[in-house]
DNA sequence: GCGGTTTTGACAATCGTTTTCAACTAGCCT
DNA sequence: AGGCTAGTTGAAAACGATTGTCAAAACCGC
């Protein structure tokens, strides 16, 4: 499963996964692709975002560290990016509103080289 | 609809919003309170956000500028925030990478000082 | 009032995801 | 080897949010 997320190097949905998958001659079941992506998030492996449809995408970095992602709509590619600037203003936000054990998520989308 | 949603004044999912309101004594059904939200989002009258476990919540904002939100996890209590160091590290960061035609979200989650 | 359009909401359908559960494996003891 | 147990698998059923369907109800200009 790794390996099919490596090789995608990018972020996919768990269906899109169990396609590639398939079609690379895995037999593999839906369910335990679900089962296992879970397991990798919970495990801190991978990163999960959500789609403005809901759905959710996976994908392996580079980095079990904070970051951020710069993600291409078309094709899934996907930047790993840390900001200090992010993290300062979200602190500073949190702290003036009286806000404790905040969390906080800054993704961008757009169209990457490649695509456009 | 609306009125329901400024009574709320913080984020709300489309059942909640419609549990509220038959509450309050509306008679409405739920498909009119998905229907609505639909319209008025699409109508940028209202902000759409995803939870981490995707589903949808809904608020209508002071503005319709862009902005960003500082949401409360236990009751749904946000502020708006906007920020031109996002903007600034957005637009940069997108540049720099050579993507085009970027949006780019960033929400802050933590429980508020009433709840904590 | 009266035909025609629009809005409504109960219900069924859809879709991503999770749960269930019986079949299958892998390890382990003897 | 043979048998026992624990863990893993995946097909199918269940689930929950959301969307589609469609007939009934409300509205409108006449």
């Amino acid at each position: 499963m790794r390996d099919a997320l490596d090789r995608a190097g990018a972020f996919r949905t768990a269906q899109a996964l169990h396609d590639e998958m398939k079609a690379a001659g895995e037999t593999v079941g839906l369910t335990t692709v679900y089962r296992t992506l879970q397991g990798l998030a919970d495990a801190g492996e991978i990163d999960v975002l959500r789609t403005d449809e809901g759905e959710a995408i996976y994908r392996r970095c580079a980095t079990g560290d904070h970051h951020h992602h710069l993600v291409c709509r078309s094709c899934g590619a996907s930047v790993e990016v840390a900001s200090d600037e992010v993290e300062r203003w979200a602190a500073a936000t949190a702290e003036l509103h009286g806000f404790t054990d905040v969390v906080h998520t800054a993704e961008l989308y757009g169209v990457c080289g490649s695509c456009a």
